[in-house]
DNA sequence: AGTTATAATATTGTCAGACCAATTTTTATT
DNA sequence: AATAAAAATTGGTCTGACAATATTATAACT
């Protein structure tokens, strides 16, 4: 147990990562194709098709059939396709999903208030305006409400938490949830979202935290609805 | 763009996720093997042995030479070599990595008391018991400074959100951060967990999360002299 | 019967060659 | 020069074979 004889084809990998790094290769430059690596290698095609695709799921190189193989656009993007693949294997609940993103938002306001960012409230309002009149025209509000959270994530100033959460965002659309929400639940949402940015501008962070708590009441009620009838 | 046709290699990854699913397959649990799968799902040997090389990727299988394939045993392990490979490529802030470690320490204050998780607070002791007897006697004193945080995370009642910190924690130890502490810091440590652990008790949030943020103090200002330094 | 050594079998690793499908490049045509 | 057709490149899939490793069955022995 323990030590197992590294296979042809982990080699193939490890040579092929350190011909990126080495060569500085970035996302979308063209890289080395099968037959290319075959030669250079001087391994079957099998083993080389087989690092590539070990590769291509951990994100590294993106493989276009006829095209030829280039290195994927990697900003953490990979991770998820790795929790698709896990989601779609172990079913995840969607309880545990919501509580982590509240637990981000709750998070990134602390963040900003905490590291005293500046923000740009003026932005956020017309982000939020947006979101008002989507609602009025009946339109689809999605977008804007995405983009208000979103534009919190990014404000707190650490690419790294805005990459996690996207990463949530992405994880939590897996699950196809319907809150279907009338317009009056829609302008309390705007209303909410419109406190959230008062409180900051404020530097409040406990009242801003309070209202982004009362902001993820109706889903919390939903889901819990849903748990009861299955 | 857009519409890409799928492979067959990627209906075959589909197919073994279903059946994983279907059967509730657990990790350690042994899979079938590549000649089973070749006569179930009528492909090829290649198609077949590409999926699973896939799957072992993104961490859901372990093929085993000679020995079969199983179901892997670390859920959203394999996200580690990811970020492994996203920090050696692109770098990361450890400041980033700090803060997110925090906000997520304080989300699982807030969940286990929001939860009303029925908490053992006479294990939580326990390790801090261990925690505190490892600083006089000079032992290594991570062990239980890890314990006593994983329990924390476990006691969420939330699968993912702990496999979310775990995944934090791995990549936070990529950065070799040697915070060298006296033992006088490590006693102090040791009072803010028990603390820690009587505002849990006592379901007292806003206490609680303010001791978790004194206990986040020393790290941040160790960063901040390196960032000076640099 | 129980243990151990050995053989048989099952399973994954690697290779080679072939053909198909999609893409890219080249060439020919206008 | 722009366009269309042909050719070459490249990845996708299949088949069959043999090697290396692990497991299981068998035989031998105590």
């Amino acid at each position: 147990m323990g030590i197992q004889k590294t296979s042809l084809v982990d080699i193939v990998i490890d040579r092929i990562k350190n011909h990126i790094l080495k060569n500085g290769l970035k996302p979308g430059d063209k890289f080395l194709s099968e037959k290319e690596l075959v030669d250079q290698l001087q391994v079957s095609r099998t083993v080389v098709r087989e690092a590539l695709i070990s590769l291509q799921s951990v994100g590294i190189v993106t493989i276009k059939p006829g095209g030829g193989v280039y290195i994927a656009d990697t900003k953490l993007g990979s991770i998820n396709t790795i929790l698709k693949h896990h989601y779609e294997t172990y079913g995840v609940k969607i309880k545990e999903l919501v509580e982590i993103r509240k637990i981000i938002e709750l998070g990134a306001l602390r963040l900003i208030i905490e590291k005293q960012i500046d923000l740009n409230i003026g932005q956020l309002n017309d982000i939020n305006e947006s979101y008002y009149q989507t609602i009025i025209k009946k339109e689809d509000t999605k977008k804007y409400d995405r983009l208000f959270h979103q534009s919190l994530m990014k404000a707190t100033d650490n690419e790294t938490f805005y990459n996690f959460s996207e990463i949530i965002n992405e994880y939590f659309s897996l699950v196809k949830i319907d809150l279907v929400q009338n317009e009056e639940a829609l302008i309390q949402s705007y209303r909410e979202h419109a406190e959230i940015i008062k409180s900051l501008s404020e530097h409040k962070l406990q009242q801003a935290q309070k209202v982004m708590t009362d902001h993820f009441e109706p889903i919390f009620t939903f889901i819990n609805q849903m748990e009861e009838q299955s």
